[in-house]
RNA sequence: GCGGAAGUGGCGGAAUUGGUAGACGCGCUGGACUUAGGAUCCAGUGGAGCAAUCCGUGGGGGUUCGAGUCCCCCCUUUCGCACCA
């Protein structure tokens, strides 16, 4: 669709069409020339670092939800930069990972071979949608002289202690065929990427302890500038709760006494507590169990380590085995049972509970299905102690002590803390906090990503590779395709794995698990700024300059995933002393996504669009223009083909009113104060992140300029170059430099507001009778209340309506007088 | 079940603190220019009514001079998390 041509109007050879493919080719040529985008990270005296989240190079290109993005953090960019901020805006590519991988092997290619081919192609479609980015300092985490910081970075954890190696029940997608860490298992037990079904595994990972920070990640949530959005979703993901930790003595087991600690939010129900269950998994079940029971226990934890997460998550069927021993319970200090069940998880809290029936659903269920006792210890405010249950009572509010010994009649909050107090006392309760959060299993047993540098050796065991021989550099290998084994396709490599022990000589193995994409992402924009040392990670002083990041844009998919693990591992580089902040990105704001015939756009919907096409028929910057127009930034919207045309309709109208301008005579006063409004308006939108309405604010004002026949003045129209360059870049600097404007519109200055240009001389002053609208009346925007009944009262309708006297005046100065009768 | 976001014309969406509902754009209707128009320009466009006017922001209550906006109840959509003790 060429519009170009038709509006080459032969009959007015004067008018010079807007031809967007040519400004924007000849724009983009001119800025590598000049240098446009560059930053120079040395000697910046404002530095403002507008990041956006990093793509994935995938095979299909870049998609319009990618564009959206990136165009969103564009335009806040080049505005800033137009305030006279030194704008650092780079992008790099998140090239590792398992997306990459599994691409390759399903067009039977080699991620080394297709991944420049991929980042080729999207640097080709970024360049031509014409964003401010310093193309001299991206990166790409594939990159060995990048990865070789990201395996410093595991062994700093692990000098500090927070990298280490366990045995445990891990996610295991059998398609991927690796391990998932807990944030990439979604919707109960699906695989994040391909949407299997995840196993649990036992396997021997690394993991790194994130959960030790999850005071610090969520107390500083208070005092970030995130989207609250995202803090909500972190906070959750955190999931602190406060409670206690109990303890129960059993029974002499096999000669022994020993103690089940449970964690509970409701120490004040331990009196209803009339059995205990365990996590099939816990290591005390074997010592619990009896002779007579153990049959019947191992056959159910046989059974339930079989079943499949989704099957063991979606059934609220309750399952269990009794272990033949009993506890006591410390308040009642009666006997009760101890069973084993699927519903009480080994990764959260203690792995053990206390049952208390009468006041949780579950464990009503429960006791229901095994016939074990029912005791209400609270009741609301019209039960009592003998009223019955028949479900679980969890109100906790209005919720009353009873059959609780001397604790009755006391409030449910009161009676947490006596409870734990006078527990305490003999030593079996402490007042503890719970995380939800569990450590981050950082292990893939797949090929492409950055091999975990560690090497393990009979004698010496497990060896840190030293910094010095970094990176330990991924081999290319054929076969790569990963298999059911459990182990990366790295460990059928002998000629790979086997090396000297760094620190006996003798023969050792390397570790052949690679690691985690987000660990590629946790801290490439700490990488950025310093691409181009290559003896540390992030050089000290141009650090100190331009971190933490300013401005961070992104989608909300990554709020408890690369946000949370960025925050972590900055904090823990903080605490090392190779940082002086501990906060990664100073502003986050998470933007909407594209909405396309009412589904997201994605790829397993079939209804992603490519951009080019766009591109080419209506030009980047009416394309940019309209992607900021489709609906709020931060909340996305509705992708139509056919709005396209309106914004480009607008970019039409501006080109056509720069070449019929005229320098003749003076500007008219109330264009101008539109014009002053305009630029208060856009100047106000952009931070905020409101685009469309600054869009909508400009396209309004460009109808002003052009109302009827009139010839706009050259100072009605100049400043409006300026307010749409963030948007159409490529036009703005087209218009600039015929205009007579000096270098690159983006080192000029943004227009500025004059209030009392902007200040209308007369205002509608709106007049209700009875809080409807019966009138408008044109007055001076300082009028007084009097003068405004005066002159409402002197509109026939607004009379008619009144009648009589008014039994009461509203006024609002410079807005609305509403009369009462 | 828990948590978040949202519900406004034919459509995408506007509406700082309660103060003219529907900005802006698409689409549609009519007109101008034209050999032609799927280009451009002009006018109109929430619904009903000739009109004065009335009705309108998912539904029902309430507070207020005044409610899309605040409060209570309900419905719907959507996105996270999910046996978290």
């Amino acid at each position: 669709m060429d519009n170009s041509a038709t509006r080459d109007d032969p009959l007015s050879p004067a008018v010079i069409a807007y031809n967007p493919q040519a400004i924007e080719q000849k724009w983009q040529r001119t800025w590598q020339e000049r240098g446009t985008n560059h930053t120079d990270l040395q000697r910046a005296q404002r530095p403002f670092y507008a990041l956006m989240m990093f793509p994935y190079p995938s095979a299909e290109g870049l998609h319009v939800g990618n564009l959206f993005a990136f165009t969103g953090n564009d335009i806040y960019g080049r505005f800033q930069r137009l305030m006279g901020h030194n704008v650092f805006e780079p992008l790099g590519y998140d090239a590792f990972g398992i997306h990459s991988e599994n691409y390759a092997l399903k067009v039977g290619k080699h991620p080394m071979d297709l991944i420049p081919k991929n980042i080729d192609n999207f640097q080709r479609q970024l360049e031509s949608a014409g964003l401010m980015v310093d193309w001299r300092a991206s990166l790409r985490t594939t990159d060995p002289v990048y990865y070789k910081w990201t395996q410093w970075l595991f062994l700093q954890l692990l000098k500090q202690g927070l990298a280490y190696k366990k045995t445990a029940a891990v996610n295991w997608c059998p398609s991927c065929k690796t391990v998932l860490a807990n944030e990439q298992v979604v919707s109960g037990g699906f695989c994040e990427r391909c949407k299997t079904e995840v196993e649990q595994r036992l396997l021997e990972q690394w993991f790194f302890r994130i959960s030790d920070y999850a005071p610090r990640l969520l107390a500083n949530l208070d005092h970030i500038d995130w989207s609250e959005t995202t803090k909500t979703a972190q906070r959750n993901w955190i999931g602190r709760s406060e409670g206690a930790e109990l303890e129960f003595r059993t029974r002499k087991v096999k000669g022994d006494e020993c103690t089940i600690r449970v964690f509970t939010t409701r120490p004040d129900t331990i009196y209803g507590a009339t059995y205990m269950v365990l996590a099939p998994e816990h290591p005390l079940v074997d010592a619990l169990t009896t002779s007579k029971e153990k049959k019947k226990v191992d056959a159910y934890r046989d059974k339930t380590t079989k079943q499949d997460l989704v099957a063991r998550k979606t059934s609220t069927d309750k399952t269990g085995a009794f272990t033949g021993s009993y506890a006591v319970n410390p308040a009642t200090e009666k006997e009760i049972p101890i069973w084993i069940s699927d519903y009480v998880l080994m990764e959260y809290g203690t792995g053990a509970i206390m049952g208390v029936p009468g006041h949780d659903q579950r464990d009503f269920d429960f006791a229901s299905k095994f016939d074990l006792p029912i005791v209400r210890v609270v009741c609301g405010e019209r039960e009592d102690a003998n009223s019955p249950l028949h479900e679980a009572f969890t109100e906790c509010e209005a919720g009353t002590l009873v059959n609780s010994g001397m604790f009755d009649g006391y409030e449910v909050e009161p009676a947490k803390k006596a409870i734990v107090d006078f527990l305490a006392k003999s030593g079996s309760a402490k007042p503890v906090v719970n995380y939800r959060l569990h450590d981050w299993c950082i292990s893939r047993q797949r090929y492409w990503g950055p091999p975990i540098p560690i090497i393990y050796c009979d004698d010496c065991g497990t060896v840190p590779v030293p910094e010095k021989d970094l990176p330990v550099v991924l081999p290319f290998i054929e076969d790569f395709k990963p298999d059911d084994s459990g182990v990366s396709p790295l460990a059928r490599h002998e000629e790979w794995y086997r090396v000297a022990c760094p620190k006996c000589g003798k023969t050792g193995r390397r570790e052949t698990d690679v690691s985690d994409t987000f660990l590629d992402s946790a801290w490439y924009f700490l990488r950025y700024p310093s691409v181009n040392h290559d003896d540390v990670p992030f050089e000290k002083n141009v650090t100190k300059k331009w971190l933490p990041v300013t401005s961070y844009i992104g989608g909300n998919e990554h709020a408890v995933l690369h946000l949370l693990y960025s925050r972590f591992i900055t904090m823990v580089l903080h605490d090392a002393g190779h940082l002086d902040f501990e906060e990664p990105f100073t502003r986050f704001r998470a933007h909407g996504h594209i909405i396309r015939e009412g589904a997201k756009m994605s790829k397993t919907q079939g209804n992603i669009v490519n951009p080019d096409e766009y591109i080419e028929s209506w030009g980047a910057d009416a394309f940019r223009t309209y992607l900021m127009f489709l609906g709020p930034y931060e909340q996305g919207g509705d992708f139509r083909d056919a709005s396209i045309s309106g914004t480009r309709r607008f970019l039409d109208r501006l080109f056509a009113s720069v070449q019929s301008m005229s320098s003749e005579g003076s500007a008219d006063q109330s264009v101008m104060r539109k014009l002053h409004q305009t630029i208060r308006k856009v100047s106000e939108d952009i931070p905020r992140l409101s685009y469309n309405t600054a869009v909508a604010a400009m396209m309004e004002y460009i109808n002003i300029l052009r109302k009827g026949e009139r010839t706009p003045h050259r100072d009605e129209v100049v400043p409006l170059i300026t307010l749409v360059a963030p948007f159409a870049p490529h036009l703005a600097e087209e218009l600039w430099e015929q205009t007579g404007g000096n270098g690159s519109v983006f080192d000029s200055a943004w227009p500025a507001f004059d209030p009392m240009l902007a200040k209308e001389d007369t205002i509608e002053l709106v007049v209700q009778v009875n809080g409807k609208l019966r009138g408008k009346i044109l007055v001076v925007p300082d009028i007084d209340e009097s003068a405004a009944v005066v002159a409402a009262l002197a509109d026939p309708t607004v009379a008619r309506f009144v009648g009589g006297t008014p039994r009461k005046v509203v006024f609002v100065p410079g807005r609305l007088l509403n009369i009462v009768v």
